[in-house]
DNA sequence: CTCCTATATGCCCATGTATTCATATATCCG
DNA sequence: CGGATATATGAATACATGGGCATATAGGAG
């Protein structure tokens, strides 16, 4: 029940959804995640420790930067059948949409080091 | 987004979970969920709103009684989907389990008229 | 209409959550 | 080592949420 409650949790903020759907496209550090969302750095920080404990999320640390990439669903049954409805869901959403469109021109090298 | 996010908040709360979970098995007047639940009345009543108000479950009443049941999936695909998840997920949580197995012994009549 | 019963709503309180700022940690480079 | 950069953590604050008590609403019985 507490695995399945985490899960619900972690998806009940718009922001986090807006991560998972980014994620969905590729693997993103944390300042290519803060630019799209227009968010703080630590604000972010803190929404992707959450995805992690729910299992919809991985890291993966290079050097200085952690890449975060959707989980591969080992860790929570609830989370990998969600990420996969997420994948077709909200497509067509305007606030979903606007922000994959920026996707792929996210690069950390010129985000982060002008923060 | 809105409604997404109305479904996933609707389904973070263990009782509002255990409540699907015993509309699951049949159809049940609020007295009958309060008596599951151990909570009381108004909290029951309130959870239900909540439940409704993301296409979860849908109330038919029934003179005095109000009668709640899963909802058809008609407002909400995403209710849909999870509903449809929900029925084969949790029935072996033990809190799960122990609630399911009183749903078929609950009798408003015997239950209601003792408030 | 009056009384009774099942459910819903309003108010209040305790707790949880999202956010930011300041700061700590970690890793690379010289 | 020391400095710079990316990320994480802690403290503080505003807001949302779950809970119960008191009360309002709705429908049936007399």
């Amino acid at each position: 029940m507490k695995e399945f409650i985490r899960v619900m949790k972690a998806l009940s903020d718009p922001n986090r959804v807006k991560i998972l759907k980014m994620l969905n496209r590729r693997e993103l550090c944390v300042c290519e995640i803060q630019a799209g969302l227009g968010l703080a750095q630590p604000t972010v920080s803190k929404h992707l420790k959450i995805l992690e404990d729910a299992g919809l999320v991985q890291k993966r640390k290079e050097g200085l930067w952690v890449n975060y990439r959707l989980g591969d669903g080992d860790s929570s049954p609830y989370a990998a059948t969600l990420l996969g409805n997420l994948k077709h869901w909200l497509n067509d959403d305007p606030e979903i949409s606007a922000i994959l469109a920026q996707v792929p021109d996210l690069n950390r090298d010129a985000i982060c080091s002008r923060q």
